[in-house]
DNA sequence: TATCCGTGGGT
DNA sequence: TACCCAAGGAT
């Protein structure tokens, strides 16, 4: 019988623990199953880019019961798709997302590329997913680096240096340690095991099935793993927002495609800084709602005023945009900053009665 | 390589 | 409260 080595073992007593405790997901194909459904996969791990998993499911039901295949997606109405991924963020990948089916159908006769080269090259995809879709859709041998794994490796081998300067030796250790059989599998468990056990704070390593394998576990403080860089304070910016009301429509904008909330529908607002122009779009009766708007974003946090006012039916709106109606503001697809801004106008108005 | 890009939950 | 963090990609 052959002596198993360190890396080997890793993967053996990972897997097997998948096989017993492995989180039942909707994208996930299960147990016994056929492979998973590549436009699914694919979906699910955009989706997930930087983003929970609790979040994800509504989003991911909503989107496989509307566009069951990448060519229903690669049909929809930019607005549509845009509408059905507001308040999910990041919305370059929602661009991306229909750019990739319409690619997927033009270029590949609707069907994924099943090598990691192949899907690197689509909009939207880049190494880490490329390798997932790779190994969890297509049963590639692809080594998959999320922060899941740079946290689980990082401690496994106790590296010291800091991220992001880790980022090579990290993705060395994890090709050492990918099996070249159930990579997909051996993917998926380590972000369970990255999610439920060896989490970023406090990890549960009395009950990891890696503890046998793990160098971290056997310093003063395995959380402190891996280190990183420390982050610049985040800025705080001012704002004003402007609720033009007329004939039981409110005034809607559509944001520039590049840039921050890019190609959403939102209100006018002014120039996010230390200090704004205030000066309305156009003249009316203005109404201050007291408190404003807190939203926190990547880098920035914004404190947006809002102000609003009814005009009469003859009135011209400012520039570019459309009448969206008041009692159907929840379908506008606004994103979170937005959406709680109408909230605090119909609150407002509300008190106000 | 560094910066930009959302949001919500956990501590 | 304030901060941390998440199945990253594009530029």
């Amino acid at each position: 019988m052959r002596v198993e080595g360190r890396d080997t073992k890793i993967a053996s007593d990972l897997l097997a623990h998948y096989d017993v405790h492995a989180r039942r997901l909707p994208w996930r194909a299960p147990p016994g199953a056929n492979a998973a459904d590549p436009y699914r996969v694919w979906l699910s791990e955009v989706m997930l880019q930087q983003t929970t998993v609790a979040a994800v499911g509504p989003y991911f039901a909503k989107f496989t019961q509307r566009w069951p295949s990448v060519a229903d997606l690669a049909a929809s109405e930019d607005a549509d798709l845009m509408a059905a991924w507001a308040g999910l963020g990041y919305y370059a990948r929602a661009r991306n997302l229909l750019a990739c089916a319409r690619a997927v159908v033009r270029d590949h006769g609707g069907h994924f590329p099943d090598t990691e080269d192949g899907l690197r090259a689509l909009p939207g995809v880049g190494a880490y997913t490329a390798a997932a879709v790779a190994a969890i859709a297509f049963g590639r041998r692809a080594v998959v680096v999320d922060a899941n794994v740079e946290r689980v490796v990082a401690r496994l081998f106790a590296i010291a240096t800091p991220l992001p300067a880790a980022r090579p030796q990290i993705r060395e250790a994890a090709d050492r340690i990918t099996p070249d059989a159930r990579a997909g599998d051996f993917a998926q468990a380590m972000m369970d095991l990255g999610a439920t056990i060896c989490t970023p704070r406090n990890p549960a390593c009395g009950i990891c099935p890696l503890r046998d394998d793990c160098a971290a576990v056997l310093t003063a403080d395995p959380a402190a793993y891996p280190v990183k860089a420390a982050k610049k304070a985040k800025p705080h910016r001012l704002g004003h927002g402007w609720w033009i009301e007329r004939d039981g429509h409110v005034w809607l904008v559509r944001r520039p495609d590049k840039g921050l909330l890019g190609g959403m529908r939102a209100l006018p607002s002014s120039d996010w800084t230390a200090a704004p122009d205030a000066t309305p779009p156009i003249d009316a009766d203005w109404m201050m709602i007291d408190i404003p708007v807190a939203h926190v974003f990547t880098h920035f946090s914004l404190a947006l005023t809002i102000h609003h006012t009814h005009v009469g039916s003859d009135a011209t709106p400012p520039g570019e945009g459309e009448w969206w109606p008041v009692e159907r503001i929840g379908d506008a697809g606004l994103p979170t900053l937005f959406a709680r801004a109408a909230d605090a106008v119909r609150k407002d108005k509300d008190a106000r009665d």
